[in-house]
DNA sequence: GTCTATACTTTGATAGAC
DNA sequence: GTCTATCAAAGTATAGAC
């Protein structure tokens, strides 16, 4: 639809993404994100008819997918799964500090003030998290892991990112990331040597 | 002071943690907190002449101490740490199943939502996992673990736990944790078995 | 069909009645 | 010193001008 490739529509969902990442989505209004975007106030709900939820609906899986292929793209890119692993946690702490403690995750804060509080959100934070762990299973089981330990695995990964980015943005130091993938590297380490029993 | 042992102001504060748990910092208003803590409007201002940033900050140091005592509860009742670790995982998987996946961290989804925006809460929360890591790296300690890879390990042990609570309150499952549990065992067996040598 | 103006609710906060 | 009434600002949403 032509609808959705408007420039104003790819703008607001931009700058709600953004946003977001700083305030969370209660923390952001309407108004706020037609002023940074540059829009008029009713072309979110010329766009969005379904307003702030429909919105944040479409950001937060718009942000999983981008992210998702940001990590991706950094583990393709080295040598080794392991390597891969480390590069992942390392770059994740240098785009930490270099955004002032800004930009971690840009799911996280949404899906937990969502969780409990409006269920069309929470599920669209469930599917990106599901996601992740299915496309981090299949780097797993590709480098030899038994599936079913893979995706164990795999969910283990994203929760050491996630606790890693909560301890840093609120430290406002880059330790727990260090801390995180140091262990991550060791538990996939050990699953790469068991499998080979 | 009087003041700060008054049954209103205990009230309004537990009313508040409890709120902040479902709605976080900013999706809790202070109309919603005098509702269910059966409190004028005024007390609120009375009891914390500092407004909303007052009581949200005495909420979260008050409730990442009273969560840290409960888990400490938990590691002093078993017999050996490992046990102790398993212990806190499961439960943890357990009161999320019970309260409907409500009940997790009462700090983490406040800390996200105002680590750029608010720095006197991010300092609060911050302290809070401050002191958790302590309490975690003297219990490691103990155990028999050097002190530098200790709080290392005390770091990634939160981590898991608070990334569980993240993918476990969006799937609404308890897998993640399971997961987590097994992985914190696992880093922590490491752990002695190397301080052994 | 793009955008402005406005409706209505709720927010945090304050003043003052009693 | 407990509580009510009200404030200005910001929240989401809608109606309608052009």
């Amino acid at each position: 639809m032509a609808q959705d490739r408007s420039a104003t529509r790819e703008r607001i969902l931009d700058t709600t993404a953004e946003l977001f990442r700083r305030y969370g989505y209660t923390g952001t209004g309407l108004k706020q994100i037609v002023a940074n975007a540059n829009a008029p106030f009713g072309s979110v709900y010329h766009h969005f008819p379904g307003g702030k939820v429909q919105l944040g609906e479409e950001v937060i899986r718009r942000s999983g997918q981008m992210y998702l292929e940001i990590v991706l793209a950094v583990l393709d890119a080295a040598p080794d799964l392991l390597t891969g692993i480390a590069d992942a946690f390392m770059g994740a702490a240098e785009v930490l500090r270099a955004t002032d403690y800004i930009d971690a995750c840009p799911v996280a804060t949404v899906a937990l003030e969502v969780a409990s509080s409006n269920d069309t959100l929470r599920q669209a934070t469930a599917d990106v998290f599901d996601t992740w762990i299915d496309a981090v299973t299949a780097r797993l089981s590709a480098a030899g892991i038994a599936s079913d330990d893979a995706r164990r695995l795999a969910m283990v990964l994203i929760e050491l990112i996630e606790g890693g980015f909560l301890l840093c943005r609120a430290a406002r130091t880059t330790q727990a990331l260090e801390a995180a993938g140091s262990a991550a590297v060791a538990v996939v380490r050990a699953a790469l040597e068991s499998s080979i029993d």
